[in-house]
DNA sequence: GCCGTTTTCGGCCCGACTGTTTTCAGTCG
């Protein structure tokens, strides 16, 4: 099993035993668990078989996590999930789904009424059964008619593109707000992460209620869900939900570094303040008076002398930590590389000079050779590669070696003309089905930049498809694979190829491997780009712009390299051309 | 279930809001 089905497996057996009411840090360390092994950058497969090595060295696994990781890679079965899933039937978990029923109540559901799918919840609700329930009123069961219909919709995420447009509209709709100070954007969408669940606000302001008053009038909110004294929630019609929460100044870079989360992240921040005798949350950091704590006093959120909180360094500075961009805040590494003074200065959009990438009118591409040239020098490129389709990709009218050589003798002879920047004479070569690349090798010799790529048979098995792709990797002329596991986000599942395989042929042969910038794709993912990172392979992050405004995409691909804690040095079109030109080995 | 120059047992982050309550449980983030 790969680290991903495993952590799947965690997580499911988490759900399982938040249903079941259990105790409450078991399900956190098995959800703890999950997200270590998904993140970790090796096979735990590997680690399993090495003598020197230990699964419980992993941080958050311990005995018996570690047994369990060794019985899937095994045997690729849990019994004690399997236990779980005869026990509690999946059409109760789906019940979960529905905005505002948790465990407690799902289960409450299913032992009165013995409800087990959505189906029925509607019709218990409708036939007024639920409301007679302890602990349920009539007001819950309008709230769970209303919820059923978003829980099929629920599951989606909305791409961080999409996200980052309705939050640049809604941040023109709430502008100018009298007596608001600071508006931002904070939660996942702060912390680039590639898919975004619910948008969180964050304002700076004295009075909540005109800013409020006018969230509540954007034309896009369905409804309002909650409105408090500091926090609202509204649904959008795209059924995405907008969190408003309104501090005071001194509280700003509190709640700021609360709401960018993540939850993991803040787990920690909080039990190192804790540590110290401090306590953090959305309003400052303070002293924690130990009199008045022993006493079981609580005093609320205010208790205590104020430490910080106007600024997020200042928070962080509280506890002795750096000031992490919101991209790192996953509970991942950061915190480690923290204390060994290592936190890596990660890559910046304007760290990028080149763009190996792109297409032409030549096959699917919507803007000339020449338009896309002058839109590269626009940008300030140093360097670029044309990769028009080969001649498998029929459907783009690929190019076949006559064709491709008469665009590389266009190539040649603008490039004579140009003194700011090279194009380089480039292909994306598919990977055909049965093996091997669409062109002669003849043909590829002749090219400065050959990206290497899989379109069709993309349903073929683990091995089927990573052998290609290894075999691509082992051809002299290939430079690196693009899009490296084809998923695309919220549409289409990655190959099955094993990345991990194909991360270390990369090493060995001397090959990189793409961050696709496109926001559909951003392949390699970020846990995919560390592991590659880790090996020593370069990362080179491309547009794969079919259009001159689709060289615009880059900064989605450097969002998702920050992720991965990728540096200028680890990406190889952060490279003058005089060094990057090393490395084309032409 | 994990973890330890506060502990090998007893901790494990913290608060807002709602509905059904008459002091709080459940849910959410």
């Amino acid at each position: 099993m790969t680290n991903r089905e495993i952590a799947a497996v965690f997580d499911h057996v988490a759900d399982l035993l938040e249903f079941k009411g259990a105790n409450p840090f078991r399900v956190r360390a098995y959800r703890n668990g999950a997200r270590k092994v998904g993140d970790y950058p090796e096979p735990l497969a590997v680690v399993s078989e090495d003598p020197n090595r230990q699964l419980t060295d992993i941080d958050g696994i311990g005995k018996d996590l570690a047994e369990k990781i060794e019985h899937l890679l095994t045997f690729s079965r849990l019994p004690m999930l399997e236990e779980l899933q005869a026990e509690i039937p999946a059409g109760v978990m789906a019940l979960l789904r529905v905005p505002g029923l948790g465990p407690k109540k799902a289960a409450a559901l299913h032992k009165e009424l013995q409800i087990d799918s959505l189906d029925r919840l509607q019709a218990a609700c409708e036939a007024g059964e639920v409301q007679k329930l302890k602990g349920f009123g009539k007001k819950t069961e309008e709230t769970i008619l209303k919820g059923i219909e978003l829980a099929a919709k629920a599951d989606e995420r909305t791409r961080w593109a999409d996200a980052d447009a309705i939050v640049a509209d809604l941040k023109s709709h709430l502008a100018g707000v009298p007596g608001v100070r600071q508006l931002e954007a904070a939660g996942s969408y702060r912390r680039g992460k590639e898919t975004v669940g619910d948008l969180d606000f964050l304002v700076d302001a004295d009075e909540a209620a005109p800013i409020m008053d006018r969230l509540g009038e954007y034309p896009g909110v369905a409804e309002t869900i909650v409105r408090g004294d500091t926090k609202m929630s509204v649904r959008l019609d795209t059924g995405m939900q907008v969190d408003l929460r309104v501090v005071p100044a001194r509280s700003f870079g509190a709640a700021l570094q609360y709401f960018t989360g993540s939850k993991e992240h803040n787990v920690e921040v909080r039990g190192r303040a804790k540590a110290r005798g401090l306590r953090v949350n959305e309003w400052g950091v303070f002293r924690v008076d130990k009199d008045k704590a022993e006493n079981g006093e609580d005093g609320g959120p205010l208790a205590g002398e104020y430490v910080a909180g106007e600024s997020e360094a200042d928070v962080y500075a509280a506890l002795d930590l750096p000031c992490f961009p919101p991209e790192l805040r996953e509970a991942r590494q950061e915190f480690r590389w923290a204390e060994q003074g290592e936190l890596p200065r990660l890559i910046e959009l304007a760290d990028l000079r080149g763009d190996l990438h792109m297409h032409t009118t030549a096959t699917d591409g919507k803007a000339t050779l020449d338009e896309m040239i002058a839109a590269a020098r626009q940008r300030g490129y140093e360097y670029i590669a044309i990769t028009d389709h080969s001649q498998r990709v029929s459907m783009a009218r690929g190019l076949d070696p006559e064709r491709l050589r008469r665009q590389w003798a266009e190539i040649d002879r603008v490039n004579k003309q140009l003194d700011d920047l090279v194009v380089l004479k480039g292909i994306e070569c598919d990977i055909l089905e049965r093996g091997g690349m669409d062109l002669p090798d003849d043909v590829l010799a002749e090219a400065d930049w050959v990206v290497a790529s899989v379109h069709y048979g993309q349903q073929q098995s683990r091995e089927q498809i990573t052998d290609r792709i290894l075999g691509a990797l082992e051809h002299p002329c290939v430079n690196v694979i693009a899009h490296p596991t084809g998923r695309l986000i919220n549409r289409r599942e990655a190959y099955a190829v094993d990345v991990e395989a194909m991360i270390a042929a990369a090493a060995e042969h001397g090959k990189l491997l793409e961050i696709n910038a496109n926001p559909m794709r951003l392949d390699l993912d970020d846990v995919h780009a560390a592991a590659a990172q880790r090996r020593g392979v370069p990362i080179v992050i491309n547009s794969d712009a079919h259009s001159t405004a689709g060289l615009d995409v880059l900064r989605y691909g450097v969002l998702q390299a920050r992720r991965a804690g990728l540096t200028a040095a680890d990406v190889a079109n952060t490279r003058p051309w005089a060094e990057f030109k090393e490395l084309l080995g032409r």
